[in-house]
DNA sequence: CCGCATTTGTTCGTATGTATC
DNA sequence: GGATACATACGAACAAATGCG
């Protein structure tokens, strides 16, 4: 087994080797990544090296240094960082703009591809935002709406859509708890959740889109309402 | 007026200044940036400085230096490279897709809020689409056509979904322009053209994004035979 | 408050490789 | 091939921030 010739440099590989240690999870968002003595005896490279990767991986919004303390991982990946930056300088209605399309799309996608495991899970997520629902824990609720929204997306089995659809959420849901401290009450919309699960089954892509249609217009009205405050 | 302490680092500066200037079109792709003598003076920072400014934008992907011959623009935004560089992992069926969740979307959202001047604007692509299919120049269509839709993208006035569509789009057509060196006879759709003005000139958004979807498929039976090859 | 250990920030110097003319 | 300039990688020394006892 011939292995090409490593033209990048030291730092573009070390660079690399972390973006993928953060990406694929082996180090999550808000962990201290071990310190520089240590990194250098991992990858074998001197400490100037070592720093420079650090340095590259900090301005794309992955990392972030603090003397003293030590180093922290920002961002779960290049893209999250680089959509969040974006983002800043658009509305929420903008952003909720963008993510709707992708549901939408994604929604009918789902209800062409959607197996009987997806149906299961689907059922599942309903099932746990109605119990969160029922004893008011509003946290609970809210993880278990989005999870639900998520596992639609994730059943139109584009990988992209779903990365993207998913930055844009976390976008989203962090915009909204700076904007107000957690304490906002959104309704349940158990029926519209059956509805599109309804759909789903039934693989009605018209029935679903309509669905996340009214879905967002719901939440467009909750939104504005959060905004004017 | 008392103006707040730089707690930003040099460097940090001087690579936002720059990726300002590429992003608000002062270089663009292609260019060749001035030499590092110039921007030091310019920016009035040491070669140290400006040297790590510049890798730092390089690792981001937005410039390509090569010894001896310049750095050169490679991208026209962080979020562009960011983009590109995810979706070298996805098909180019992923792709299309995720354009034509923001094509469609932004139809709609064009139906509802076109001006007189978008209509117009529209009008002359497709006299341009026209000129250049009758002439059989294809390269000139290619680039009318893709005028044509992004102007409907622009008319939905979202600067977010504008951006991310124009990003996705510029990729997509490298990857075809890099599969099959430029000699895709795509066809002239004028019909469809046209009836998609129509539908967004009675604002009409059931209809424009029927269209959508009818385009979709036909650019993807192309796509797909394109990719047998 | 002091002193200390840990950790990142900064700036030198040096050796070696590499592209261009 | 030789000369020059630039890129890359390493090492070392010191500065500065943080947290602990």
């Amino acid at each position: 087994m011939i292995q090409k010739a490593n033209r990048k440099s030291l730092v573009e590989q070390v660079a690399e080797q972390i973006e993928q240690l953060i990406e694929q999870g082996e180090w999550t968002v808000g962990d201290k990544i071990p310190p520089e003595m240590e990194l250098m005896e991992e990858f074998d490279v001197s400490r100037n090296t070592l720093r420079e990767a650090i340095r590259a991986l900090v301005h794309a919004g992955l990392l972030n240094t603090r003397q003293g303390k030590g180093t922290v991982v920002q961002s779960s990946s290049v893209l999250g960082a680089a959509l969040k930056h974006r983002v800043k300088k658009s509305t929420m209605l903008e952003t909720l703009e963008v993510r709707f399309a992708l549901e939408d799309q994604a929604a009918q996608m789902a209800a062409e591809h959607r197996t009987e495991a997806d149906l299961a899970q689907l059922k599942t997520c309903i099932q746990h935002c109605k119990h969160a629902s029922e004893n008011d824990d509003l946290e609970q609720f809210i993880q278990s709406d989005i999870d639900f929204h998520k596992t639609v997306v994730q059943a139109s089995g584009n990988q992209l859509l779903i990365d993207l659809y998913e930055h844009m959420t976390e976008i989203l849901y962090a915009f909204i708890h700076d904007l107000m401290g957690m304490d906002t009450s959104l309704p349940f919309e158990e029926e519209l959740h059956l509805e599109l699960l309804e759909a789903i089954q039934k693989q009605d892509k018209q029935q679903a889109s309509i669905y996340i249609e009214n879905y967002m217009k719901l939440l467009k009205e909750n939104v504005m309402n959060i905004a004017e405050e």
